[in-house]
DNA sequence: CGCCGGTTTGAGTCCATTCAAGAGGAGTGG
DNA sequence: CCACTCCTCTTGAATGGACTCAAACCGGCG
């Protein structure tokens, strides 16, 4: 355990704020959290459904994604996660993980001891109340895919997909919101949107014939946002943040 | 605003009990929120996506359900709520609401504001604690579905529904586990199952067929619990309960 | 060079949808 | 008490969006 590099955590402090007010002093007391760094290869679990975990994520560079498998062996993705999210917040006051928390590409983290995190949030409100509000806002995201699931169509689950992604990379200060690297496999997007991978492919390829993005490799350019958007009946307001609206 | 009959909270206080421990002060100090009491008629509206209420809803008697249209006009539905549920908690702390809350019968609601259940969250840990993990556990549940709807056939999602419901119900203390009253119409099913109402009666036909359920109207009766968690794929972890699983 | 994971394409199938019509039940008003 | 209406449930037939199976292609890498 170690407090020696406490810059590290800025991300977390970056995300938080976008979440609800913290002053200095708000700010001192995360950095001052104690945490270990750990780094995850491509496909690693973070933590298990069924584990107790210890500690919470806090993801310094990467991907990761939370998920769940069926009966039939059917995987659902719930959430892709990036730098600055405390992607298993909720393991720090439910006691048992009820899915997996997966790294999609490298990764780096920094872990924090559960106890840490349970008293800094009812120690300093403001604090606490950014915490929860990011839960919050996971389950509002959670939401958002159910529907985008049960209630829309491959193309336009495909297009509200990616403009989510491209929203929060922006609003997570990684790049540009209309070129971006894609850092999953077409097999992952399936698990993602309750689609197969063959189906995936053909939408990606449809959405590209339409001028809508274009493709090379995973990297997206996004044409014409807005009309991405109204193909993918996108409107950001369940992800519950302050920035302004990409272009 | 009273704070008259205060007992009427109770069945608040039996809900979060089962998230977390509470003293006999941390009580009190729920019993004697102020709230309002109201009425609600079926499919009345109790929360609009965009509103920013000052009061969060309990729920004392009566059926209500969370849900969100799509573009396409196409609705998904992400929770049904019973006695003891504080089912918009998270308008709490979010400032605008992103989805609807309707009654699904005639409901019984105590409004409690904001204001005060945050303040209470934060003067009493226990408190703060059980409400918080209630969010979680919504948000538990929000996968689930999405699981359900993203990677299950029409007949697994149905099985699922109907074992959740029996289980959330004997956990709210609204009798037996295996006979019930289903107070939905077939297309709110198919709304929360993300089919059509005809296939939702399809699906039933066939598990009534199979001798899973029985049915006369909409009371539900299940025959052979075991079989029906099987071929619903259920498995109760999510919802993060301690109550004894039900036969 | 040859493997390997991922992507692309084709052809046939199926689960769920759509469209449509009829039956059942509860409530209302004459 | 019956006729009428409205809503929900039920059933049938045809359609279609996504799936399955399978093969070929591609790029990166040892």
């Amino acid at each position: 355990m170690s407090t020696a590099d406490s810059a590290a955590l800025q991300p977390m402090v970056r995300r938080l704020r976008q979440l609800g007010p913290l002053d200095e002093a708000d700010v001192a007391a995360l950095l001052a959290l104690p945490f270990r760094r750990l780094e995850y290869r491509p496909q690693e679990h973070i933590v298990r459904e069924g584990d107790s975990p210890q500690r919470s994520c806090l993801l310094l560079s990467g991907f990761a994604f939370r998920h769940k498998v069926a009966g039939n062996g059917g995987r659902q993705i719930f959430s892709i996660h990036m730098k600055g999210d405390l992607a298993d917040l909720q393991n720090s006051l439910l006691g048992i993980a009820d899915h997996n928390l997966q790294a999609l590409t490298h990764v780096e983290a920094a872990l924090i001891p559960v106890e840490a995190i349970r008293d800094l949030a009812f120690d300093r409100p403001a604090i606490g109340r950014a915490m929860w509000t990011e839960t919050l806002v996971d389950a509002s995201i959670f939401r958002e895919w159910t529907l985008n699931v049960g209630r829309r169509d491959a193309r336009t689950r495909m297009a509200h997909l990616l403009c989510e992604f491209s929203f929060r990379l922006a609003a997570a200060g990684l790049g540009e919101p209309c070129r971006y690297e894609l850092p999953m496999t077409q097999e992952q997007l399936a698990d993602a949107l309750g689609l197969t991978s063959v189906h995936v492919n053909r939408t990606l390829m449809a959405l590209e014939g339409e001028g809508l993005i274009e493709r090379r490799q995973r990297a997206i350019r996004i044409g014409d946002w807005p009309a991405l958007a109204r193909a993918g009946d996108f409107d950001a307001a369940y992800l519950h943040l302050r920035e302004p609206q990409p272009a």
